[in-house]
DNA sequence: TGACGGAATGTTAGCGCTCACACTCATGGC
DNA sequence: GCCATGAGTGTGAGCGCTAACATTCCGTCA
């Protein structure tokens, strides 16, 4: 009585195995061997328990059936920066991927990067019984750090992971910025100016490197860093900086969010795009088509990376460890920001 | 088959309170007990049980427990269209309220609307023995297709509410979309037009009531209705319509995205904003400041009504059912894209 | 000294399910 | 007629925890 007027929730049990089994007048195992396997139960007999379910509006209680088999058909995630466009593009793909396979997906966010915020996530997600964890978090340290962390379930990283591990799908960054630097390099321009994401985000990094390794493959000297945060303002306080500097005709912004600050500084300054700057983004947001003008960028199959992430996953708690799948590579998609330089 | 040979993940089970109990040298209830109201033991007992709890590196058996109490201290949320900016927000801030509160929060997506789907994900989160279910649901039926489900716990909506309804929390949208359009009256403009959202959004309607009650206050006809579907091609679809029509010169367009394919059918066509059109967008997301020009455009507090929804939702899980929270007023940010009309 | 009472701890019985095994019948081969 | 066979079903234990009740301990007071 105490208890129910705290908790009326605790209150009303639903209807259990055992109910279903009196109603239908076999044993809960029966009932159980229904809801399981029923090829070893008799027709007639199945068709009678169905029933019985489907009149009480019985449901399995997944607390006990997780008690008894210790195994919950979730997976867990840890992720962080949901704003953005990738991770939460991540955490939507694998929450769809886990659907698909029948299961469910918990998602956590990080509040900050820390190794004690991230045991703490995966601590929360093993107490809810995962069979296995995929991590999105995009820090530098973050890779070793989840490999330290040794707990009896796979992890599976989907950030910041170079081609050929085994616990890890990934995207090619550094091949997607290659392919956007080269597109400005082969449209005549000489020097691409880069707008890059923060510096302990390892994105930043691959995309940096591949915007650097297309100048050298042609013997260019990379137009100037900048250093953003992801978002537009940044972006646009980067823009500024470039429009001030005549010699850039090109840039290449770490994602769509800073491509589009450095668009509004072009026009503020009064330079027009692609006439006087071609620029490129990242990420290709669904905007990012209707920009002014509509922004040339490079695709990324997130989904396909959902995938990917949760087949490894579930490759690992079968016990197949060692099982690797390629980085994904991505997509240039040209539009009216980008063009030859002027003279 | 045989389902455990193929799943060592159950093979493995982690120490039982049982284990900690007796290296402590007591019995499992006292282990319990520090646990879940440590007032009642010694404090020698409990440092001995706190210790070998950290040696074995025990941690608590969710389901165990949730069999054991039947409360999950979990709460469900039923979201649809996390690709668009409000669904999304709302359900990072219920995450994020829930955290802050103790609640983990499930989340399931609603891949179309309808009333099986609504009724799939409600049962999903059901055998999760959720303690309540936050929907956030904008299509027109949802509110009273949710109500009639019928299940045990309390069900919260949080889109397409009225004020004053128990179980809700909202943002008033009219009256966002009303200070939107009165901003535009007030610099002069005769009529306004109106990209709206799809039809069965309950949102889109509140939003083309709140633009007609701000023209009718007035005694001004209102200007053309196009509907699109939020997406900012069919921004740019209405947009490119709007452009021919040389008597409008202003667009309310019924959220950011859609705002930003107008502006874009505008550059195209020539016309300038604001010189010749203004324009205001709806949900100001964070790149809305950086398009060109910086939109002018309607802030909604989502964090707040995350808190106030799981507010509501906690108090019918303590029994208050009847407790009703005011909606939430928005605020208009005035930026570049609107200005008085030509002449 | 012994009965008393509250603090500290132990014991037992479930929660609803699965698993391993036991059991009951028909059926069929010898 | 007997036992092996296997399909169909039932029984009992146990997963790890909490809740209710039972018990022990020990200082206190008449």
């Amino acid at each position: 009585m105490t208890e129910q007027q705290a908790h009326p929730a605790a209150a009303r049990r639903s209807p259990s195995m055992a109910q279903v089994a009196e109603r239908a007048g076999v044993s809960h195992q029966t009932v159980s061997r229904v809801l399981n396997d029923a090829s070893l139960v008799k027709e007639e007999t199945r068709i009678r328990v169905l029933a019985a379910i489907e009149e009480l509006g019985y449901r399995r209680n997944f607390a006990a059936r997780l008690l008894a088999t210790n195994r919950s058909r979730r997976i867990g995630m840890v992720t962080a920066h949901l704003a953005l466009h990738g991770p939460s593009m991540i955490a939507l793909a694998v929450q769809e991927a886990g659907q698909a396979q029948g299961y469910d997906v918990s998602l956590v966010g990080l509040p900050e990067f820390s190794f004690e915020a991230l045991q703490n996530a995966v601590d929360r997600l093993s107490d809810q019984a995962v069979e296995a964890i995929v991590v999105a978090v995009p820090h530098k340290d973050s890779v070793e750090m989840t490999r330290s962390l040794q707990l009896g379930i796979p992890i599976v990283m989907v950030q910041g992971v170079v081609a050929g591990q085994p616990l890890t799908a990934g995207i090619d960054q550094e091949a997607g910025a290659r392919r956007a630097v080269d597109h400005l390099l082969d449209l005549g321009h000489r020097r691409v100016a880069h707008v890059s994401g923060p510096s302990e985000w390892i994105e930043a990094d691959h995309r940096a490197a591949g915007w650097r390794a297309a100048h050298e493959a042609r013997g260019l000297l990379p137009g100037p860093l900048l250093t953003g945060d992801w978002s537009s303002a940044s972006g646009h306080a980067a823009g500024l900086r470039i429009a001030q500097d005549p010699d850039v005709t090109a840039v290449f912004a770490g994602n769509d969010f800073m491509a589009l600050g450095v668009l509004h500084a072009l026009h503020q300054s009064g330079r027009r795009v692609p006439e006087d700057v071609s620029v490129v983004g990242f990420d290709d947001v669904p905007q990012a088509e209707f920009y002014w003008p509509a922004l040339t960028t490079v695709a990324q199959e997130f989904s396909e990376l959902g995938r990917r992430a949760l087949a490894v996953a579930l490759a690992a708690v079968r016990g197949d460890a060692g099982a690797t799948v390629d980085l994904i590579e991505p997509t240039l998609l040209v539009r009216g920001s980008t063009g030859p330089p002027a003279h």
